[in-house]
This record gives structure tokens, C-alpha cells and sequence, in this order.
DNA sequence: GTGATTTCCTGACGGTTCGTCAAAAAATAG
DNA sequence: CTATTTTTTGACGAACCGTCAGGAAATCAC
């Protein structure tokens, strides 16, 4: 289903292989000098071609940048789908979630910027439609994941939902809160505040309030989730959660 | 304290005011053609003067987008004190706090744009330092509004905080929900779904179930904050409220 | 009112990067 | 080994940024 392969010659490998390490020299780029640094000929030269090839995989700047952005997408939507076989209670379930949410926080610290771009209306036109709907894909199946839980929950009793609020609501606060945990990194750099510091922890603690809010069974106030938090990290992501930092 | 003025010449009065038509041009530009469509020629070209009068009161490109940003911040600012003037319980009036930060979403649809610009590390050395200080300036008035209102929670016992909460956490996950849904507006193009298409809706709707999950009393789910919210509209920010279609 | 002086405005210019494309180089086919 | 196709290259045109010398306008001195 991924690659049969349908014969494909040792210089049609290469530029397959190469467009893995053009958008590897563009995502260091991007990590270390931001949206600006980022040159075709510094990406061209990361990786000894001239500028006219890296033409030939995306079509503009913004294209790379958007293909930077879907291939980090991508992961981060094979992480929340791993995160979907956890076992234990619909909340312990959606932690796991978080949990995956937080490894790739920490993995692809220039995520957030790329798809900003990638998205961007007024950029459209130089990105490829493809690649927008591809965004679009990945985004929704992270949202996905996490509404299936959330549903689960209202079915099982676990989640009984005051009038007027919906598990769309719930998923899109929890994914604002992750959005602006993103955001705030940036804020990191200028402002010194224990709450802004500790944005990871800052993040958990109102995920769980959020989720208590909505009346989530059981309330974190109520029950330790702590170590099922650690077990998902150990459990589904022990590579990746150590390289992050998080074990 | 604001403008006493120190004898100003009427040329110095004509700079003074183009400095303004200069960030209006500016914000419009950046409105409907984003940053992308933000050439200087073409901001000069909108109040008739040549480019170089630009370069006098801004000295670059993101110089300009920075005072866009730090303008509307002060803005921000404004509306949020006025909303800490609020009559009623310590909830109604964080609920006004959020009524503000909604008018100001409306209001200012660019905002998140430009602020992101004014702040991302890498464009600093092209900014003026004391644009990204009086932008820091601005967000702290807004937290320290926030913060107040919660911290006085605390002390008429409205709100018991769980080990391990703070009131600061608690400002920063609204603040997060809060700019979240700046980014979920850009997503509105794109995707559509009910949670997203009601962005502000949906936001206040999270906003409440935080304060829920935070335990600060009276739950929304035991009492309608609906009509504290509008008179706090109608009697805060009328003219404001109305043109920005929340009345 | 007029000339001297300061202050401000202008648009041409150098520099940089993007994206293109004709020609060169490499791969593939015969 | 030659012909054909594919791929690579870097010089080039265009667009824009930010500068600055020279000109215009305002202010000042009398």
C-alpha cells in the first residue's frame, strides 16, 4: 500500500531521496533562522545542487516552507493516531493524546511558524493546492482522533455535556490551548514568569482544567493522572519523548 | 499627562498626524493583502508622499508592521482596563475582561499578524527596540488586569485554587484560548465545521469551561452569564461592540 | 519681505533575492 | 558509440528594500 515500488530508476531514487534532504536543509534553516534566513540558494547550496533544482521539487519559497509544514503534520498526525490505542479510561485516553500533542511540541519547535505560512491566505497562490489539502488532512485527522475519544466518552458516561456545548467545542478549546502553548513559546524568550516558563506544564494544567470543566469523568482534582500520563509517554512514544526531553 | 504639548510647529503637527494615516494605510494593506502585499512604495503611494518619507518614521518594513501591531495593542490594553471597572461578581467581571478581548477580535482582525511579526526573534534586529518593549508593555497591562481580577477571587474565596494552580496559569490558559482563536479564524476559510465557523462562540464557550474546571464560583453551569455579558458590552463598549457586530 | 539656515522630501541608485530559461551536462535508449 | 531524453546549472530580468545626495519647503533673523 505505501511502495511497491513501480520500477524506478537509481536516478529517479535520487531525487526522491533529495527532496527528503531539501526539506531536512530547509527545516534546519527555518529552526535556527527563522522564515527570513530562509534562501533557495542557502537550501541549494545545504546540500551541494544550484538553485534550479530545488525549483524543480517546489515551485516558490512558500511552497518548501508548506512542504516542510505537511511533512511535520504528517507526524504529528501518526502520533495522536498512536495515541488513539491507549488503553484505559476515556480520559486517561484523550491524556494520551495530550501526551502525543506535548512530544511533538517538543520535536518540531518550527512547526507552528511553517504552517502559519503554509496556510496563509494571501500566500495561497504560491503553494501548491495540493499541499494545502494534504495540511488540511493531517490537521483533520488529529481532530479526528481526538473527537472519536470524546464521543466515546459521552456514549460510555463518562462526559455528560451542559446544554450548548458540543465535543467539537471540547476538541477545538483543547487545540486552541495547544495553539497558544505554541505561541507563547515565542513569548518565552522576553518575558520571565513561572507560568510562562514552564509553558508544557502551564499547558497540562489547563488541559485538565478544561477537560474538568466540561465535567469530564473522573476530575483531575479527583484522580491522579500523572501516571497514566507518563505511562502513555513510556508506552507509545519512548523514543520520541526522551529525544523531546519529556522522560 | 497625555499631550499638554510643548509648542509644537504646524509642520511638526503635520508629521505628527501623517505618522497615524501612514499606520492607517499600513493596517489596511496588511488587512487585505497581508504581509506579503505590504510593499513601502505602495503605503507611501496611499497618503501621497514618496518612500522615503516612510523610511523617516519607520526604519524598515517590519518596523512599520511592529507599530501596526504595538498600536492595536494599546488598544487592547485600553478595552481591558475598562473592563476591569466592571460591576458585579469577580467572574462577571473576568466575563467583561472577555467581552473586551471579543470586541477587540473583532475589531482588529490583523492584529495577530502583525503582532507575531513584531515579536518573532529573528526580525528583531530590524525593529525598534522600544516597539517590541511598548508591545510587551501592552500584553503585561492586559495579563495584570486579568491577573488582578483573579487573584481577587481568591480572596473573597470565589475561586479555591487546586494544589499545583495558580492564577497566573489560569490568565495564561485563557490568554492561550484566546489567541487560539485568532488562528482558528485563518482555518475558517478553509474548513468548515460548526465548532469553527462560530469562532467567538465557541470561545466564550471554552473560556467558561476553564473557569469551570478552575472551580470559580458561580459555575457557568449553575448560573447564565449571558446577561452580564451583554450589559457588559452595552455598557463598556457600545459604539465598539455595535460596529463590530457582537450587539 | 527677503535672504540665510535649518529641516524635510524626493526618486534615482546599489544591493539582494526570487523565479525563469536557454544552454550544458548527465542519464538513458538504441 | 551515437541519438534522444532528462536533468542540472547559473546567468538573467524583475521586484523590492533601504540609502542618500540634491532639491524643495519651512523656519528664522532682521
Amino acid at each position: 500500500m505505501t511502495t511497491s515500488g513501480p520500477e524506478l530508476s537509481p536516478k529517479q531514487r535520487e531525487i526522491r531521496e533529495r527532496e527528503g534532504l531539501l526539506l531536512d536543509a530547509a527545516q534546519g534553516i527555518l529552526v535556527d533562522q527563522g522564515y527570513e534566513g530562509l534562501r533557495m540558494e542557502r537550501v541549494a547550496e545545504r546540500i551541494g545542487v544550484s538553485k534550479g533544482t530545488v525549483y524543480q521539487h517546489f515551485g516558490s519559497r512558500d511552497d518548501l516552507v508548506a512542504a516542510v509544514a505537511v511533512r511535520s503534520s504528517r507526524v504529528r498526525a501518526a502520533l495522536f493516531e498512536r495515541a488513539a490505542d491507549f488503553e484505559g479510561t476515556t480520559r486517561e485516553r484523550m491524556g494520551a493524546v495530550e501526551a502525543a500533542a506535548e512530544v511533538f511540541f517538543a520535536l518540531f519547535p518550527h512547526h507552528d511558524h511553517a504552517e502559519r505560512i503554509a496556510r496563509a491566505a494571501h500566500l495561497s497562490p504560491r503553494v501548491q493546492p495540493a499541499r494545502v489539502d494534504a495540511m488540511r488532512a493531517h490537521t483533520g485527522r488529529c481532530f479526528e482522533v481526538a473527537t472519536r475519544i470524546a464521543a466515546e466518552a459521552v456514549e460510555t458516561g463518562d462526559l455528560e455535556l451542559a446544554p450548548g456545548r458540543s465535543v467539537q467545542q471540547l476538541c477545538v478549546g483543547l487545540w486552541n490551548l495547544y495553539q497558544g502553548a505554541f505561541l507563547m513559546r515565542d513569548l518565552e524568550k522576553f518575558v520571565s514568569d513561572p507560568a510562562i516558563d514552564d509553558t508544557l506544564g502551564t499547558l497540562r494544567t489547563n488541559a485538565r482544567a478544561l477537560l474538568d470543566g466540561y465535567a469530564w469523568r473522573a476530575l483531575s482534582t479527583d484522580f491522579d493522572y500523572e501516571p497514566a500520563r507518563v505511562r502513555a509517554l513510556t508506552q507509545l512514544f519512548p523514543e520520541e519523548a526522551t529525544a523531546g526531553g519529556l522522560l
